[in-house]
DNA sequence: CCAATAATTAACTTACTTGTTAGTTATCTT
DNA sequence: AAGATAACTAACAAGTAAGTTAATTATTGG
């Protein structure tokens, strides 16, 4: 092997693995509008710089093309998520944490909330990779489970309540242009409007779940919460 | 005029309002699951048991079928939004009498989450009447700025208030396919699973809004919340 | 440096989709 | 009851999209 290559230098524009990783991220911009049956393949070429065919040369076929995006967004999810180690934590610790990164993954990923909810409408949950799925949830859902339990949190059905959470978390996204009129020339995805976001939705969702009155309106990184 | 027609009577197969009326229907349970793009003509055709032309007889073509569906859908909205005179109660009885409504519409039609939120991801909100989701959005707005104003809310920034209090809705209907397995068995969509989501959406909007501290778990339509 | 192989392209085929049209059948008016 | 008109159909035209193929260019290993 070359040692240029081994260097991880670029040494001309023919790069196999960056060309397949663009064609992914094309994909995943593509199917994030259209879903599968909408994205059109010419689209996720026209993106690359490179020709149609090479989809087919990668990833043999539109559908297959969607089966990796879709993977690989819950694998970069689930790792995030494992890496929190949950598991560790009291259950309000646990949420907050875990909110917290669900925030920042979709503020820094707003693709992600649209391909999930057209996976669901389009393809009714088809390429939904089933164990990803449910460890996902079962994460988010057994450490309410556990406050409950405890009284830390108020009496709720785990299972709607997760879905409920995670709806704050991500509906700004689903929706947002379709009310971006709203907020006349502020940009939805700038980092004032995410911020807004995060705090609110943050807010909203521990005031809803936690036992104890819930006063603060600042999370902030370094002050705990009572 | 036919004395049988005045009376409503169908004297025969052809019937242009109900033609007209099926066409819209079919069209918006094909639009509900594809969205402009990836909905088929020919699909919508097939589910009204009348050709494809005819759609272009009533309608023009695919957009302009597409613009009638998104309308109809609003006016409905609004008309029951309407006549549910929130200007006259106070916030608080307001907000119940609202959520109520919107779960109750979305359960009714559970198309309607899904084809606002294909709008907004396919279309950029390009076919939403802006003065009407202006209306609808005010009127929850206003009603939640009243209410943090005589202090019945907490300190909330009303707008993202109102797009996450509409997430935790609605959210339930845009991912249910994605995450039924985790209610193996259950009809997503039956009655009882539709009324567990009524009320935990309504219970934890509430207890992540009001200022009082919430407890009660069963808002039911003749006991009132206090 | 050359042969083998991997990456890439342009042009093409096949299937599908929107929208049209010319002709047919039912309904209404008088 | 007959002519006019409205509702409707079947077949088609034109454009679009997915996927293929044969040929071309770069890279790599010996």
């Amino acid at each position: 092997m070359n040692i240029a290559k081994k260097l991880c230098i670029k040494t001309s524009s023919r790069d196999p693995e960056l060309t397949r990783s663009k064609i992914l991220d094309a994909a995943e911009a593509e199917f994030a509008i259209g879903g599968l049956t909408a994205a059109r393949t010419e689209a996720i070429a026209a993106q690359t710089g490179v020709t149609k065919a090479m989809i087919y040369y990668y990833f043999d076929s539109k559908e297959n093309l969607y089966r990796a995006v879709i993977e690989r967004c819950f694998n970069e999810d689930l790792m995030l998520v494992e890496s929190l180690h949950l598991d560790d934590l009291p259950p309000k610790e646990a949420l907050i944490a875990g909110l917290r990164m669900m925030l920042q993954v979709m503020s820094a990923k707003p693709h992600m909330a649209n391909i999930f909810a057209l996976e669901s409408i389009q393809n009714k949950g088809k390429y939904i990779p089933k164990q990803t799925a449910e460890i996902l949830y079962g994460k988010l859902m057994c450490l309410l489970e556990q406050g409950i339990a405890t009284g830390v949190f108020r009496p709720l059905e785990s299972r709607h309540t997760a879905i409920n959470i995670i709806g704050t978390c991500v509906h700004y996204f689903t929706c947002l242009e379709n009310i971006k009129h709203l907020w006349p020339g502020k940009k939805m995805l700038g980092k004032e409007m995410l911020q807004q976001h995060d705090q609110e939705a943050m807010d909203m969702i521990l005031a809803g779940i936690l036992a104890e009155p819930y006063m603060s309106r600042s999370i902030d990184a370094n002050i705990p919460v009572i």
